[in-house]
DNA sequence: TGGGTGAGCGCC
DNA sequence: AAAAGGCGCTCACCCA
């Protein structure tokens, strides 16, 4: 008779690192203590003062399942231990209560802990005399043993009560199925924080030093423009506001170290202790009469003023610049007389032929890669070469992963600069490869809308911004294909190019006077091009205001008011058999609202797109999962490839010489079985085929 | 000096 | 008629 579940918890050293507190790839960091509590009841305690901190044998023996809170850090520890290897080769399971809180909740608690859901389901809260301990930055390994025994028995007896009533109403809900789902998909993060992304630090050098020359060449150039100041300021290129004023005009803000003076106007300094020779009222020198010092000069000891040091005044001073041209009143930021001077600024001043705009564009960018990327950003996240990042998976509104120290979900794309070059395969002449959902948003916004036309264009494989481009134009699909893509006429290759733009942004809701405003069509153009869309696809709408309504439906209050008015949270599910829940909470309303006396709403963008997005996420996390368990069955496919990252619609593969021709296809394959996976879990019909681009190279920039 | 905020920008 | 979604990081800037 197997044993359905133990609810696993470590005690470790607590040593930060890289970010990460008590950081499991940290040398210095070890497991203090380990505690297995099984469903039949019995238990195992370690201590490592007396025994092993992992106990001896198979503890995993015939275990469905292990159980825990924030279970990503206890494996991490444990995560290439034989015994926890084998359990997963054999089909063992996860179930992380803080995860499948944060599923039923609608994804809005983030991080709950022990004791916030011991207080939800009415159980005991930890005791708090160990977090003193750690409070008062006692080491774990000097908490009394027993003491630490105690409290990991608390700790395992409430995460069971909590699997319990968390599992309970997950089931009652519907979701578990899909938290199962996750379950395997969170495994399949954790073995991707574990492993990293593998840097060549000689590449990072060579590119890190590239870029420095790089900029300092740009500045070279900018010299020319950098304004005269008076004596202490010095003009700050990346200063937004100063950049502001030298545009458009305005003061720069600079401090000054003026000398310090006191009422009689005399400067004023730090104060020395010297000593000086002892007078008596006569003013002569006194001498010692007897003892050690007999003979010696008597001094003392006076405080004087340091003459080498004197005291100075921070003062705020201002010099206005005259500008260079006028800004638009669109640009103006909150802090009047000043000004945006983002990227989109930038680009129309070096329309107007303001020569320094130019430059300011090519500097920013090296910039942020500089700052971002490179030794003083994500490079100091490598230890030994490996960057292990984050992947938090209890962060987000939609169910969506995040990525944080370092974010690997905002590496700069390879065509736009060289941090990619940096990341290589863990394997000496291996290489790298990325495996892309195609035009993932498109696909599930079909899905989970129904819309017979789009699911038709979705599996047809069709351009979707050439449909666009000739629904709006009224012509023939194939003659705008062939136009803008093989023959490459200029005006359809352009109006293409505004239909991704607008692609884009109406996924993400964005209305016609937004997508006007930052793909620079006309309104009308835009309008447009809305008309085609819903002409074409119908059910979009519908399914939007479906969701609107539902929202409405299920809309409770919060507690919490604006400008007087209640605060309501609402939610929606979703429609593709998952179960998974989209929670929205009414903000404040836009002023066309106000005007007709709404105050709060629902934001509809968030709405139109969180599911989208949502679903998405869930499908990327069902891949993951299932590659995650060919790695597994397969031993990381013989010790020739490993899991390293993913990014909203792909995954990233390290790969030993030579391995892409088997490991390739079984990642595609199990990224493609997403229909079969979800008729066998779901039990729902997928009515759209997925479709993946696989791309390999020595490095994550030389894709092919 | 350290924390919080806004702007800007990297990814999807 | 009318609302551009989700993240995390760095910098400048302000304030305590």
């Amino acid at each position: 008779m197997g044993i359905k579940y133990v609810v696993l918890d470590l005690e470790t050293s607590t040593k930060e690192s890289y970010g990460r507190i008590a950081n499991p790839f940290d040398k210095d960091n070890y497991i203090v203590s380990m505690g297995l509590k099984y469903s039949n009841g019995r238990r195992i305690k370690t201590h490592i003062s007396q025994e092993e901190a992992i106990p001896e044998g198979d503890w995993l023996k015939g275990v469905g399942a292990i159980v825990g809170i924030n279970l990503k850090f206890d494996l991490l520890y444990l995560w290439r231990h034989p015994v926890l290897v084998n359990f997963f080769k054999r089909g063992g399971r996860i179930y992380d209560c803080q995860y499948a809180r944060y599923f039923i909740t609608a994804q809005q608690e983030k991080y709950a802990s022990m004791d916030s859901m011991a207080n939800i389901y009415g159980l005991p809260l930890k005791p708090d005399k160990i977090k003193e301990y750690w409070k008062n930055g006692i080491d774990t390994i000097d908490i009394p043993k027993q003491e630490l025994l105690d409290y990991l028995d608390h700790d395992l007896d409430t995460t069971e009560g909590i699997f319990k009533c968390v599992a309970k109403e997950a089931h009652e809900l519907g979701m578990t199925a899909m938290i199962r789902e996750r379950m395997d998909s969170l495994c399949g993060n954790i073995e991707m924080e574990f492993n990293g992304l593998k840097v060549d630090l000689e590449v990072a050098e060579r590119n890190e030093s590239k870029l420095r020359k790089e900029i300092e060449g740009l500045y070279r150039e900018l010299e020319q423009y950098t304004p005269q100041l008076p004596e202490g300021a010095e003009f700050n290129w990346s200063s937004g506001r100063q950049l502001s004023a030298l545009l458009f005009g305005g003061p720069i803000k600079y401090r000054t170290r003026e000398p310090k003076v006191d009422m009689d106007g005399k400067p004023e300094y730090y104060k020395k202790t010297v000593e000086v020779p002892a007078l008596d009222p006569h003013g002569n020198e006194v001498r010692y009469k007897t003892g050690d010092k007999k003979g010696q000069l008597k001094t003392k000891k006076v405080k004087i003023n340091d003459l080498d040091r004197p005291k100075y005044k921070i003062a705020q001073t201002e010099y206005p610049l005259k500008g260079l041209t006028k800004p638009r009143k669109e640009w103006e930021l909150k802090e009047p007389g000043f000004y945006k001077t983002g990227e989109d600024v930038i680009k129309e001043l070096s329309a107007r032929g303001i020569e320094v705009a130019k430059i300011l564009a090519k500097l920013k960018k090296k910039e942020k890669d500089l700052s971002a990327f490179y030794s003083s950003g994500m490079l100091r996240y490598a230890q030994d070469g490996v960057i292990h990042h984050t992947l938090n998976n209890v962060q987000t509104d939609t169910g969506r992963l995040s990525s944080s120290k370092p974010n690997a979900q905002q590496i700069p794309r390879g065509n736009t600069s060289d941090v990619r070059e940096m990341f290589v395969s863990h394997f000496e002449g291996g290489e790298v490869a990325e495996v892309d959902f195609s035009s993932l948003e498109v696909v599930i916004q079909a899905w989970i809308s129904k819309d017979k036309n789009m699911i038709q264009n979705v599996n047809d494989g069709v351009d979707f911004h050439s449909l666009r481009l000739a629904a709006k134009l009224g012509e023939d699909y194939d003659d705008v294909v062939r136009k803008a893509k093989k023959e490459k006429d200029p005006y359809y290759d352009l109006e293409r190019t505004k239909a991704k733009g607008f692609s884009f942004q109406r996924a993400y809701g964005a209305g016609a006077k937004a997508i006007a405003a930052s793909t620079g069509m006309s309104i009308e153009e835009v309008e447009a091009f809305i008309e085609a869309e819903n002409r074409m696809y119908p059910n979009v709408e519908k399914y939007n205001a479906w969701v609107a309504r539902q929202v409405d439906k299920n809309a409770v209050e919060t507690g919490t008011y604006i400008n007087g008015v209640p605060v309501k949270f609402g939610w929606h599910k979703a429609t593709t058999g998952t179960n998974a829940r989209y929670g929205f909470t009414q903000q404040e309303a836009p002023d066309f609202m106000k005007d007709r006396g709404v105050e709060v709403s629902f934001s509809p963008t968030q709405m139109k797109n969180y599911s989208i997005q949502g679903e998405a996420g869930g499908v990327v996390s069902t891949a993951v999962g299932m590659v995650w368990r060919k790695f597994v069955e397969t031993g990381n496919f013989n010790n020739t490839a490993l899991l390293m990252n993913t990014v909203h619609d792909c995954i990233w593969i390290s790969l030993a010489k030579g391995a892409k021709e088997y490991v390739i296809p079984e990642v595609e394959k199990a990224m493609t079985a997403i229909p079969e996976r979800y008729k066998e879990v779901y039990g729902v019909d997928v009515p759209v085929i997925f479709r993946v681009e696989s791309e390999v190279g020595p490095n994550m920039k030389d894709l092919h």
